[in-house]
DNA sequence: CCGGTCCTTGACCGATGGGTCAAATCAAAT
DNA sequence: ATTTGATTTGACCCATCGGTCAAGGACCGG
């Protein structure tokens, strides 16, 4: 998928994720989006089956660059905590170069989306629980980690990983949601505390 | 507001509410509500200036109702604790009974236009910080009543107690988002036990 | 110079979007 | 019984919606 893209095509896809991201599905109609990309209704359609198809796309894109900027941080050489902690400035340094250029803190399209959407559009849908999972993937290995510099004893269920996974995506988007609420990329940070308090929690979660 | 209101005018906003949540604000037309609530388009105008007037109010009344479960809560004999957790329960009922009738867990009204709208539509951003606003001052005395049971000795400060209410709210959104991500309404309650972890964490947040 | 494939054009489609309006109906209050 | 104001009706407006299509370029190996 990402070798050897038609450019165009790819020029749509990041137009998709500027414009879905900053107004929304609904509010962004396939007409702005050809005038925003410089390009015409059927070249759209040539490379797009519909207007879901391409935000599938999108948020894949999305979501492989965001999982990229996490995997760097997994392979880094800060300590476990301190990655944990690092994962937060990700969203939060995009959501503050967004206010700053735009005005307005955007939030995330994966979470965006996800509640614009819901179950609908089965594509879309599947865009976003790919995005999760890969996300996840990258997230896992760090709170392996954490909880294996708290207590190295005790053997890691795969489960409680997951569950340790899923919880610190909420975290993220919970903080990106507040930052759009109130436009203030700082709530993003604000929950990192919280994981920390989380993994080292002295009653296991 | 609340006093006397127009039944018909009632029923549009719980229409709007039922609609709004499931399906988002863009993908439900004024015909579709005006069939769904068995009204007339201009019977619907003469009670809202817009679409999103209409979905302004609708907050509003979302935002009362969950507002008191937490006041119940809040003024409930449970310990502090107890009261905390149990914050997590209101939308996991909610979105519990969605499933079961509906086939979805469909989130929170607030939390979903405050992703799908964002700064757009100014009257509706109001009636979502005014939600949130709400939602905090139900929850304060709780965090305050933790913070003194853990540490009687230390003056609490306002700013931080709303510090500790933001993240409340971000984990209870960041819960309601996986919820609708997985249609998994225990993602909601899952996030209890990072609260109480942060409200007892060793290093202050 | 050819044939074929990929890309691009822009006019066009029916449906639906949010919103308006003049006229009809209803419920008191006089 | 009449007036008055709030409520309700449903036809109507036009812009925009997502999507289609027949026709042309552009660029290829041969």
């Amino acid at each position: 998928m990402v070798f050897m893209m038609n450019p165009t095509q790819s020029h749509l896809i990041n137009t998709a994720i500027a414009l879905f991201l900053g107004r929304g599905y609904g509010a962004v109609g396939t007409a702005e989006l050809c005038r925003a990309a410089g390009v015409n209704k059927g070249t759209f359609y040539h490379f797009f089956a519909s207007k879901a198809a391409l935000l599938a796309a999108a948020i894949a894109r999305y979501a492989d660059d965001l999982g990229a900027e996490f995997d760097t941080i997994a392979r880094s050489d800060l300590t476990p905590s301190e990655k944990l902690v690092a994962l937060f400035g990700v969203p939060e340094r995009a959501n503050q170069a967004w206010k700053d250029d735009d005005g307005v803190a955007q939030g995330c399209l994966v979470g965006n989306m996800t509640l614009e959407l819901g179950g609908e559009e089965p594509e879309v849908r599947a865009a976003t629980l790919a995005a999760l999972a890969k996300w996840k993937a990258s997230i896992r290995p760090i709170l392996a980690a954490c909880r294996e510099e708290q207590e190295p004893k005790i053997p890691l269920s795969d489960a409680q990983i997951d569950a340790d996974a899923n919880r610190i995506i909420s975290l993220l988007q919970g903080g990106l949601l507040l930052a759009k609420a109130y436009d203030a990329p700082e709530h993003i940070g604000a929950m990192a505390p919280v994981a920390l308090a989380m993994m080292t929690a002295p009653a296991a979660i």
